[in-house]
DNA sequence: TTGCTAAATGTAATACTATAACATATCAAG
DNA sequence: CTTGATATGTTATAGTATTACATTTAGCAA
């Protein structure tokens, strides 16, 4: 239930065994992870905030991977299959996962002044959500749980 | 919390009772229901569905109520501020609130069979998503909260 | 090795979602 | 009536995502 990313932290080591584990995990689940896969999963992982689709494809291009949309959308449907990234619906992007190798139903906490974006695990038969569903006969099979707002930072900024 | 939606019900009686109540609201608070605003409502009212910007705008423009993808944008809009509908962000999609008048954080469940939609009411800061928020000093504005699976129908027809 | 098959990639075209910009019309004060 | 604010009409464009099909590559069996 921490939600990481409003926190300072050595961001390199966090991008490099980020990407030892991904490595890992498709070796033992017959994953590939391909050049461009990896490359664009070590971008996600570059910033605690979410990309679009296109500035992903723009990174991408800058590296010889690729220029035209499938390429990056390709990508983004393994890195999202295989758990090593989300989908924010409330911001048509998309960001590395960082609690990474768990099954898990992530909720974000979206500021909506620096961008920045923290993963919190809840799970989906919890809370108000599951209760919700519980009292409805609805059986869930994934949930899309996002809060937007200030992160601790912007809440003290004046106005930067 | 009752997820209304899913339960057969007088839906002529819901439709007419909730476009009253819009009458009044917009009475009270000065709000000028017009006429695209008032069909665009009642549109979306005539289904417990989401409908996208551009189905909705095609049975705009049947009645001859306009064209272009603005008028939509617009009502939805209006719609959307007053509280009468939300936006389901997983589907770019558009649905009237099942909650009227109240000032509450909707959260939906969407079956993904028979597209149905249930809006149930619960509280930002309430639930797992509060907590997160509260342990990592997120000030919470909006969230979005939206569970994807099977309602009770779906579940026992074999296949539909 | 060779040939087969499935997965991944390259590329062009298109569909879907949403907003910008600006002209015109309507309406409620003053 | 004049004025300013709100609503509407319309065109163009921006932003997001998928379809379709050709080509290449990787894995595997004969
Ligand atoms: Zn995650
Ligand atoms: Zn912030
Ligand atoms: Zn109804
Ligand atoms: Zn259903």
């Amino acid at each position: 239930m921490t939600a990481f990313g409003f926190q300072p932290h050595d961001h390199t080591d966090c991008i490099r065994t980020t990407l030892a584990q991904a490595d890992a995990y498709c070796a033992e689940h017959k994953l590939k992870l391909t050049p461009i896969r990896r490359r664009a999963l070590e971008i996600l992982l570059a910033e605690h905030r979410a990309l679009g689709a296109y500035d992903l494809l723009a990174v991408l291009a800058k590296d010889g991977l690729g220029t035209a949309p499938p390429v990056a959308y390709r990508a983004l449907d393994f890195l999202t299959s295989a758990g090593f990234a989300h989908k924010i619906e409330g911001l048509n992007a998309y960001i590395a996962c960082a609690h990474f190798g768990a099954d898990h139903s992530p909720a974000f906490l979206i500021c909506t002044s620096c961008k920045s974006v923290a993963e919190a695990e809840t799970t989906a038969t919890q809370g108000r959500l599951g209760e919700a569903a519980r009292a409805a006969g609805f059986a869930i099979s994934r949930t899309v749980v996002e809060a937007l707002g200030l992160c601790p930072q912007c809440q003290e900024a004046p106005c930067a």
